[in-house]
DNA sequence: AGCATTTCTTAAACTACTTTAATTTTATTC
DNA sequence: GAATAAAATTAAAGTAGTTTAAGAAATGCT
């Protein structure tokens, strides 16, 4: 849990008794590589901090296909946050890239910790903040960036990520086709 | 007024005192063609529900280029909503692109409608997730369609505001140049 | 109303990216 | 550890989108 008590120190100064109540309140579970932690129009039951593996979180578009909209790695939120908290069916999938160990949180103590921690309703607002902000700029990249300068840019945003996962689901997340991004990768 | 409460109805139900105190935290400002509501780095003072007219929203790339993220009309709300709530300096340029009439509201007023009305605080949580919703489906559009089915998504999205505002600035939205723009027009 | 400026269109040449398909390399499974 | 499946590479041909440039149309300005 320390990792997530260390998550939550970069953003805002809490003290140690809140935190242990946070904390207490995950519970840690394993994910084998390849298992699916959420399925679109599942009800989103939990959340996670991820303390070891990596995730993909994608979509389907009209034709059926898969696209990855974001990894997670070691010290990241995922989930999908914004279904989890409205209580609506989920629009993302969720599936685990590597045998994968995250700590989850229901609803229900989601919601006690809002009310009772001032503090973790401050860092969820942040944590949207984040998000909301790594959405903008991936918009902004998507319309000015050429495939080269987005590939650039996400190693730099996902270190170390290149080696660990396939280049089929690089290619996904940056909208080329693998054949491409091997080319791109080629030249270098 | 009106329009705001009709607005706010169609999300929730409240009761027509509660939409009084909200509605008189507004004041009404023109602001004529071209004019820059809000520059990056600005302070957001205020936020907008547009009554008439229409704006665009737009960030610089790396290079300093201009590039539309959103346009706004009549009923819709805009400015730089989370810099405005966290006080934090504007990421977004704001221009009128036609003569606009809108609802403004200070930080002060939010913040107390925030805290005296529970209806007011659900109603600006939807229009967050309905924001983020947004940003999520034109991540997934950028990275899986083409710049002819974005063009005609486009359409159905903001209908009529092809009508109103120049092309260059559609195309700036769509990531592509005006003249790729002009082709894709002309071969309907 | 008339001149200047901006926007739109068209077209030709170019570049970024896709598709297809065959081959090699790497991972998975029994 | 061999067999099978999945992922990555390469290359050739094709398509989507850009660039440049020049003329036409629309808009803004006094």
């Amino acid at each position: 849990m320390k990792e997530l008590s260390e998550h939550i120190k970069s953003f805002l100064s809490i003290s140690e008794d809140k935190l242990t109540i946070i904390t207490e309140k995950f519970v840690q579970k394993n994910f084998p590589k390849k298992e699916h932690l959420l399925r679109s129009s599942d009800r989103v039951r939990e959340v996670y901090f991820i303390l070891s593996g990596c995730v993909r979180t994608y979509v389907y578009d009209v034709n059926g296909a898969e696209h990855n909209i974001t990894f997670s790695m070691e010290n990241w939120w995922f989930g999908d946050l914004q279904n989890f908290v409205n209580g609506s069916p989920a629009s993302h999938n969720i599936q685990a890239l590597e045998d994968t160990t995250a700590l989850t949180i229901s609803k229900q103590n989601w919601d006690f910790l809002l009310q009772e921690i001032p503090e973790f309703a401050n860092y969820t607002r942040i944590l949207f903040r984040n998000t909301m902000f790594a959405h903008e700029n991936r918009i902004l990249q998507n319309i000015s960036f050429t495939a080269e300068e987005r590939y650039q840019y996400f190693l730099k945003q996902y270190p170390n990520l290149s080696q660990r996962i396939s280049q089929k689901h690089i290619a996904s997340y940056l909208g080329i086709t693998p054949e491409f991004l091997s080319m791109l990768r080629r030249k270098k």
